[in-house]
DNA sequence: TATGAATGAGTATTCATTCAT
DNA sequence: TATGAATGAATACTCATTCAT
């Protein structure tokens, strides 16, 4: 009498209750006990989806970095690299209103990478492809390779540093408009 | 046993040690015991000069973010804001290099924001200040004040924004050139 | 490493290692650690039926004084008030054979009172309905209530006089024939 | 230059201080550090006249009793010894109002009687020397020694009882009175 | 798959005691 | 005689992890 995989359902309950008691606690400071709670689950549970909570740091760590990149994906068409990224940049910002506190898990994430090795080549993987997807779409615009990459950088750069105010400032700041207004300077 | 230190040599003393420590364990996942060993004391010492971690913790953050608002000061005087900017990115840059560990519990301290409200208001405080800092600059230069508001943001975050990309390196990046290359476009 | 007990039991038997030894080194000496010990369990075990060790130790008041009253419950029935307590007082007397370190750590729990407004405030408590029903007694045998309560006063005191004296001797003492020889004078 | 003696000073003050902090805090909960405050000295200036905590306990325990014993040499001549012993416990009594937490440290002494052989062959000594003086006294009006060694232990007992209600009831309560009464009652 | 109960290995904090001055 | 500074040895309390059911 087989009973029904419920895996598919638990791992998200987990991740996103994870997520949420990370970001009020801190990844060294969550409880496992309150995840279980957080997630509806008794704490024995977790353990039977992620083998130590280590292991459910770096799943939500991933599941975080994955989810961005495929944010990526959604640079949508447009004229100018210009035109593109400030489309993004909306959907981007949209985005942020909501889950605010998938944000706040993220420099729960940087500071790991300060410290943790395997943690700081996720994050450096994370940003390549962030590079490189921005410099494809300044290439598609023209622009030469090799000052596309360095152009990448630097909107990355300013995306993120923005990024960081807008938390310091608890989400009270026009994110978009800051951000087109960065770049746009930037490839002007 | 000799006692040779006076006492207030010890707060200088601590708040290195637990820079390092913080800086390689966490806040959070710091032993109050590696902070000790560091220091060269016992751990009860470190509980003569600070009521408890929190307490630490709070020191250090503050040291840390007027250790960063002192070195606006040193600021250049210059012939147009982009040059002033530039040397100042130069001398900014060459301390990075040396305490690259200091850099790392700056992202402690950030990921503290984005939990407890008391750090997020230090931090807060502290890009206020640092945007003031460069607004002024742009004022210097002849750029009106509401414009010289937006556009410091900008360099703020971009210049943050490269700090983080430089940590995620393991400060395997040219720093300075990055940031003058990214702030000269701003301003162009 | 099986669990032979279910959770119901474990109250009395942690309640009961902690009477051993809240009697052997005090309360405020008491250690945890021990406690654990002395009832088989880690000591994190007792954490879980207990919130800190200020809970235990009033839970163990409660009962100290809960399970003295029962004893007043036991007052048998017989012509006179002197009779009645003469009997009663055998009872105690032998009860008192029995469990000599329930005894001590009464002693530790009256010292409490002198600092803690909670504890005092059980003492106090327990002392009234001590002397309720004595006094109820002797208005059974005719007294008036208003005599009664003065003289129950006296003879509650007496008791835990001469209780005083028993473990000041270790127990060798004929607790049974002082009491009924006080009481009877007291009555006379 | 010999520095005049400050010892006969400082032991009053030490053993006073301590009296108050143990009376607060409990013997196991009162820290060095505090009685040094309450005694406007040093932590370390107390090491220069007792040992350790225990030394500093014991004579402090040794002063409380010579204390008690002393007002037993009070007990005043009269007719009768009920008569002298209420006339005695007036005294008692007064004396009570005045230092009340000087009762209240009479009470952890015997709680630690109730663990420390010491403290306990301490206590057992001065109820001894207590009952003898009753005894003595009960002699002087005729009754037979082997009688009033009894109803000595049970005025003892009784005055201690009192005691005992009257620290619960937080002073709120006529000692002299009850105890008159209540000697009188056993005399009777 | 799910969990209540249990615990070993910590970790922050305290405090009696010491000692150079 | 007196003390500020320091510490070793505790001790209450926590938490990731396990396991019988």
């Amino acid at each position: 009498m087989p009973r029904p995989d419920r895996s598919h359902e638990r791992i998200p309950q987990i991740l996103s209750a994870a997520a949420k008691v990370f970001a009020a606690d801190g990844v060294q400071g969550a409880r496992m006990d309150d995840v279980a709670k957080e997630a509806g689950l008794s704490k024995a549970a977790i353990y039977l989806y992620y083998k130590n909570k280590d292991a459910l740091v770096l799943a939500l760590l991933e599941q975080f970095f994955a989810a961005n990149l495929e944010a990526l994906k959604l640079i949508p068409q447009g004229n100018s690299a210009t035109d593109r990224l400030c489309l993004w940049i909306d959907l981007v910002s949209a985005a942020m209103q909501q889950g605010a506190h998938f944000q706040t898990v993220g420099f729960e994430f940087l500071a790991m990478a300060g410290r943790d090795t395997d943690a700081r080549q996720k994050v450096l993987e994370f940003y390549q492809e962030y590079q490189s997807a921005i410099a494809q779409l300044l290439v598609d615009d023209g622009m030469l390779p090799s000052d596309a990459a360095n152009k990448a950088q630097e909107i990355v750069a300013l995306l993120e540093g923005i990024n960081l105010l807008w938390m310091a400032q608890s989400g009270d700041m026009d994110f978009a408009r800051l951000a087109k207004s960065g770049v746009t300077a930037l490839l002007s």
